[in-house]
DNA sequence: GTCAACCTGTTTTATATCGAACTATTAAAA
DNA sequence: TTTTAATAGTTCGATATAAAACAGGTTGAC
């Protein structure tokens, strides 16, 4: 006899968007990995190459602020994607500071790949929901980053 | 003058849904932690925490699944808040393999007090939404973990 | 023109989490 | 009963990410 038949109770948890959120993240990334980890591409790394190729030449900072990362994290993924001849960092000539990123042929290759499984992923995991609820779903999910001015109270 | 002015496309990111709770959750934790990160506690602590307050005697294994973590990673987590005098390890007298986690007094009281800074993150986070949205919200996000038997093709 | 302020990429250090392998214990099969 | 399989907690190693400090480069104030 097992000791305890019933799943335990999360208590207020089940109250704290928060909670949820990261539930929700948890089964969703875990499903783009059944699609994705084939050909080593995690979710990190499709954002990083995605906004790589709509913006080509981007510098890390910028790349870094658009993925969310922080741009010392920046370093060691793009040393990785490098090594792996998706990305190429070439020294900016007009300011010595910057590197400007570059898709190499490999690296646009695997996207395109990446991209034609990362719809298949999105639209099983979406499955539960209609067309106007998977918009009304992400609008309301933007709603957490709208800084607001009045809010002292 | 910036070599760009205008922010980086996304790409087909603004499609994802992944993407989109990654910058909602990034958002709702920082804000979670402007609030409790004084009382030295971060999200995971606090769903452990309450899962512990509502689970009295729950084995490590259990509240792990509870809170979504790992067992192994459960490990450290409560060698911290042993530490820290908050939690109790008591083995098991029945089976000799299990440990019964207990709060203590002072584990009472912390989680008392992080449940209503708690309250206070969690009204201010919500402050875009209506009473209904929010529900809807949390409703629509419990669809992505709902096991489907039919979903072969 | 000089110097302070700032920005970029990097290094270093710390942390949270995971997965695989291990030990002790219990349960199930034979 | 003996053997086998499963379970709980743990250890160990790997990884992703962050935060702080740094060095070279640029810009702007004066």
């Amino acid at each position: 006899m097992p000791a305890s038949r019933k799943p335990p109770t999360i208590g207020c948890l089940s109250n704290h968007v928060g909670f949820h959120l990261r539930l929700a993240q948890l089964a969703v990334f875990e499903h783009f990995g059944s699609k994705l980890n084939e050909i080593d591409v995690t979710p990190a790394i499709f954002s990083v190459l995605e906004v790589l190729q709509q913006n080509d030449g981007i510098t890390q900072s910028k790349l870094a602020a658009a993925v969310r990362l922080e741009r010392s994290s920046m370093v060691p993924m793009l040393d990785k994607l490098s090594r792996r001849g998706l990305v190429e960092r070439r020294a900016s000539t007009t300011d010595r500071r910057h590197n400007h990123l570059h898709l190499t042929d490999a690296g646009r290759e695997l996207l395109a790949e990446a991209i034609s499984r990362a719809a298949q992923h999105e639209k099983e995991i979406c499955k539960p929901f209609t067309i106007a609820e998977k918009k009304l779903l992400l609008e309301l999910l933007g709603r957490f980053r709208a800084p607001k001015k009045s809010d002292a109270a």
